[in-house]
Formats: C-alpha cells, structure tokens, sequence
DNA sequence: AAAGTATTCCAAAACGTTTTGGATTCCTGG
DNA sequence: CCAGGAATCCAAAACGTTTTGGAATACTTT
C-alpha cells in the first residue's frame, strides 16, 4: 500500500537506483532528475521503509532501556524525569528508544539477550547498577555497545554518568551535624544496589568526619518506597533513644519516614529532622518543604543517551566518565536540634 | 558476524528453505532433518534477525507510545504505573513498545505522522485525550490501528478504556457533602483535557445532587502539578470566606493544596478538608494521607495494551469500550466540619 | 510395470532499501 | 577525428528472512 521506491523510479521513468540516489544527493545525477525525483517523491508520499533501510544498513538506530521495575505498583518519578530525559534527546538525534519493563533477575537479564540476539537493539542504557551486575558483564561480554548511569564495583573504563552519592551525603551529614544532631539514622536501600553504597558510605564518612561514633543500630535497610521509608522510619523511632536525625538515601523513603513522624505527631524540622536525596518534584511540596540533595535527573538521561550514540556511530567520547556533584537542597524538613 | 539463515544451511547440508521450514514445525520436511536442523541450529547460536523477519512479514512487532511531557521536569506518577503496565503486557505477548516524549503541539502529531510513515509501529497507544483530538483524527483518517486511554468529545467506536471520572467526582462530592461542606472548591486541569471535563463535571453534578448552589469564585484551573495545586488552593485560601473543603482532580495537585493549607497553619482532615483523584502510591504516604478515588493505572495499561494487539492481529474484542467505576478511598485529609 | 500418491526437498521471488561496478553518452583538447 | 575524461545513468547484488510453486524421489496401488 505504501510509496516504494520503485513506484517513484516507473513515475518518473528511471531506475530504482537514480531514485535512491537523488534523494540522496549523489553527485551523480544531474540536477534536472533531482529535483524531478524529489518533487515526485514528495507528491507521492513516499517515505522511505525504516524496515528496509535497517535490513541494508546493519543497524536498527533504536536503543534499549530495560527499566528494573519492582511489583506492580512501580511508580517511581526517578524513573519518569530520567526517561524524559533519554526519550527527548534520542529523538533530537533521531533515535528510536525501546523501552522494556522486567523485575531484577533471570528474566531480566533474558530480556537483554533477547535484543541483542534478535539484533533489535543497537545499544543500551543500564540503570540502576548493581555491585556485581550481570547486565554488564553480558554486554561486555557480547562486545555490545552501552552506557551506564551508576557505577559498578570495581573501575572501569565503560562510559558512564553517575552522581557523587559519596559526595552528597557527607554533605547533607555535615548540614545535619551543623544543626546539632549527634544521633543520626540512615535509611538506605539495599546494598547490591550500587547508589545505595556509595550513599551509604558517604554517610558514614560524615559521621567518622564529625567524630561521632558509629552506632549500629541506627541503621536499616529499606525498599526505596515511601512504605518501606515510613517502616524504617518506625523502628527507629520506637528505639529507647531514638535519633533526632534521619538520614534516607532517597526522597520516596524520607517522604516515608515524615508521616511515620508526623503519626508520632512530632514536627518534623523541629522535634524531628529528615533529609532525601534526588530532590523529586514532591520533595519542595511535601510539607514540610524536604531538604534533599538534587540530581539533574533529566539531563543525565540525555548525557547517558548522547554518550550511547556517540559510542555507537564510533565516534569517540570528549568525556567518557562523568561524576556528577549533587546541590544540597535545604528547606524545612531539616532544623536546630532542639532539646 | 551473527548466524543467519544460510550459515545454519551450509552446515547441514540442505538449502535454506528447509532450515526456515524446519524451524517453524512445516510438515514437509523429515522428522531426521528437522531434528538436525533444530539441533544445529541452537548449537551455532541462530536467532533470527528481526528486521528481517518483519521486513518480510511487513509488519514491525512494535507498538507506538508517545508520552505528552509538559517541559524537562516531567515527573509524573501517573506514567510511570501506566507504562509499567503497558510494558509488561506487551512483553507478554511478544511485542517491543517504542516510546516517544513530545509536549503536546505541532511537533507531537508529527512525531505520529513520522512513525506511521517510516512504518516503523503497527499501532499506537493513545494517552490524555483531548476535546479535539488530532492524534486520534489522523490515525483515524490514515486508518491506523489505535486503542485509547480515555474519552473523546463524541461517542466514538474505537477502542477505549476509561475510568468513570464523573462518577468518581460524584462520590467524592457526596462524601465531602456528608461530613457536613457546603463551600466546596474545586480546582481541575485545563478543560481541553476530557477527563478534565468529566471529573468537573461529576463535581457540579455531585453539588447540584445536593442542592448546593454553584458559587464560581470555587472553580479555578490548575496544570496538574503540586506547584499548581498550591497557587490556586492559595487563591482560595484568600477568598474572604474560603471554601472548607477542596476537591482537587488528581492527586498531585491536592498534595499540593495540602501544603498550600499547611503553610497557613491549616490542619488538613479538620479545619480543611482536601480530596485528590487517581491514588498515587504517594497519596497513602503523605501527611496527612489523602482521601482519593483509585485507578488501576497498571492494569489499564495493560488493557490498552492488550486490546490494542488484537485489533492489530484482527481478532475481534470482546468488550470494545470498557468504563472502570473508581473506588473512593477515604483516609485522613477530609473529615467533619468542624465550624 | 505403469500410474498414482506421498514424502521430502529446493530454486527463486519477494519484502524495500543501499551500494557496487560498470555502461553509456557527451564533451574537451590534441 | 579520436583519445580521455566527465557526467549521468542503471542492472545486479546484498541485507536475512518467508513463501510460492514446483521437482525429485520413494512408496502404493492397480
């Protein structure tokens, strides 16, 4: 049904091949036919069958993002800012994004092999790195073209953007410590999750930083959502002394731990400080206002996605690993120690 | 680099036609060569190239999803649950999801026209429809499949899966009006948005059900967004005699009407009542918790998603326009009136 | 033994491009 | 008038599948 090629070359009496040279601008067909072939491609309606032009040229000129949902009820702004961000710049460079849900696991990792086998993909963005992550050790492995927002455990020397989560949180433990706050608790996510560690120790470095000894119990592991922030959050505060001070490691947990607070019916940014890290949307509306750390969420979608399909068409990095150094945010979650 | 077709061929000893054949179960290749066939074929690692497969078969596998991001701070819950469940259902039935990010505008249907052109989707998934919808006009001039997440103008006869917003405003009104409001306002999105008109709608239905008179002073626009939320629960928050209660269209914007009314020293669920749409996993989790109507986000995606793969394969549906009646879910941000 | 019927195979076309490697025509300078 | 070079064109191959329409062989049946 649609215009092919070889419905423009019997319209305008030449080859196939002239067609496809005209609209391309080869200097081997004269001017006359050029412009006769382009102004007839137009009236027709032809354009071109990416299928066909894939087949040809080898490439698909799609990059895969498999997003590492959890459950049903994922809804994670994280992922929808960083998506927008891929998104609008891989369609600026005239990219096509899969996108592709799977939870951590066997089937994750299925997921990927099946682009790269099926050769649907021509590339990938990995988010969410994990301490030892198969994802990439598939793709290095396969010798397939990626990029990654997150570190791994040990260096490496693939393209990467990562935020300093090390960095942000001795920052945001300083600002609790100038406050006042000795007994500070942290939420943070599980520790495979390779964010999660290095916020984890940024924290800990804080605190050794500050002289305040490190006491175990005034660490807990949460699942990232506010359930799992406001489940920490409680335990904490059911402790005979409890913290003055929490510390999450994501804005969705410190979200969590406020209404835990707030249902101790203590004021959070006075009876009670909290502080998250990402700085969603959310976090400068919830009340109180949350002092967080911001990442550019958006912009490292579109880093990671440029960086990608530099990587592919072989050209080569300016900048292969960036570290990016979070703002501390304060607002109102966060205040004087008060007794 | 990849086996293909050809290589499996030469090994075997047979031509390509019969590895093909062999491949796909046709009874007329020998029991002997079909197992060698399979054999060989697993043992040199063949998948088959999809761009070919589907240049053949002409048609892509792919179905088309293009998000309406307003501006680079696009972080919207309501998405990312919904692509979720669009994702996994898709994968399920083996079938890639492209997705694109336009704001609405020009640029937004040619990114339709642009991927209905190259060929490159069989259908689309439709999301936020308009009063006037153009998506839906060209995919219906180009006779493209589609399937809808919501209403248009009109009743229309393609396929469509909605929540009753009206109804959902209606219980929601009867529930504020049970406690004892009468001065209710009422912020929505831009009424070019249809379940924008359908949830106001239910509003003033729900009023005028109780006799309530409609006071124009307690209409007022919001764009979705906490920060929306907030400047015009403010507005009315200034209004000589304030409303007591608000119903706000979805739940970011009533989160941030709660903060609007917090920053004035209101408490929300007693000297203020607030109401959301939607149950956004935040809603369960703020301060207080938010009184909303719930939508299974992720299984509606999946109904589009389905509903739209059949109408690509031709099959008939068994239900073409489902409307999903929302549950009011009551928590602490209304309660009586207390004045 | 001939005719008919299964069974098993495959060459070639098709999908719609791009690219390769000439072929033809036309002009230029000697 | 002819050699050499532009200028302009195109047939055919290639990308990797699936499908079409036989062809070849083997087995039955008469």
């Amino acid at each position: 049904m649609p215009v092919t090629l070889k419905d423009v070359a019997e319209k305008v009496g030449c080859s196939i091949t002239t067609v496809s040279r005209a609209l391309h601008n080869y200097d081997d067909v004269s001017a006359k036919t050029k412009t006769l072939v382009k102004q007839t491609a137009v009236e027709m309606g032809y354009t071109p069958s990416s299928l066909a032009q894939r087949l040809q040229k080898q490439h698909t000129d799609t990059l895969g993002l498999v997003l590492p949902t959890f459950g049903s009820r994922f809804s994670d702004p994280f992922f929808s800012e960083l998506v927008a961000g891929i998104g609008n710049k891989a369609a600026e460079m005239e990219y096509d994004l899969l996108v592709s849900t799977q939870p951590p696991g066997e089937q994750e990792l299925d997921a990927y092999k099946k682009l790269v086998d099926s050769r649907r993909v021509d590339g990938f963005i990995i988010v969410r790195t994990r301490r030892k992550d198969t994802r990439i050790d598939y793709l290095l492995d396969r010798g397939f073209p990626f990029t990654v927002f997150g570190r791994t455990g040990e260096p490496v020397n693939f393209p990467l953007v990562d935020e300093d989560g090390d960095y942000g949180m001795r920052l945001v433990t300083r600002h609790l410590v100038s406050l006042g706050h000795t007994r500070i608790a942290c939420i943070s996510p599980p520790s495979d999750l390779m964010f999660a560690r290095y916020r984890l120790q940024g924290f800990r470095e804080g605190l050794t930083e500050a002289g305040i000894p490190v006491d175990n119990s005034l660490f807990r592991v949460g699942d990232l959502t506010q359930r799992g922030g406001y489940e920490q959050a409680s335990e904490f505060l059911n402790l005979p002394s409890p913290p003055t001070a929490i510390a999450a490691c994501n804005d969705l947990m410190a979200l969590g731990a406020m209404s835990a607070a707030q249902d101790r019916e203590l004021v959070v940014g006075k009876d009670i400080s909290i502080t998250g890290f990402d700085n969603i949307p959310m976090a400068e509306h919830s009340y109180p206002s949350l002092t967080t750390l911001h990442q550019p969420l958006y912009q490292i979608g579109g880093m990671v996605c440029e960086m990608l399909i530099h990587l592919i068409r072989g050209e080569d990095l300016e900048r292969k690993q960036i570290l990016l150094e979070p703002e501390l945010i304060v607002r109102q979650s966060s205040g004087l120690l008060t007794t």
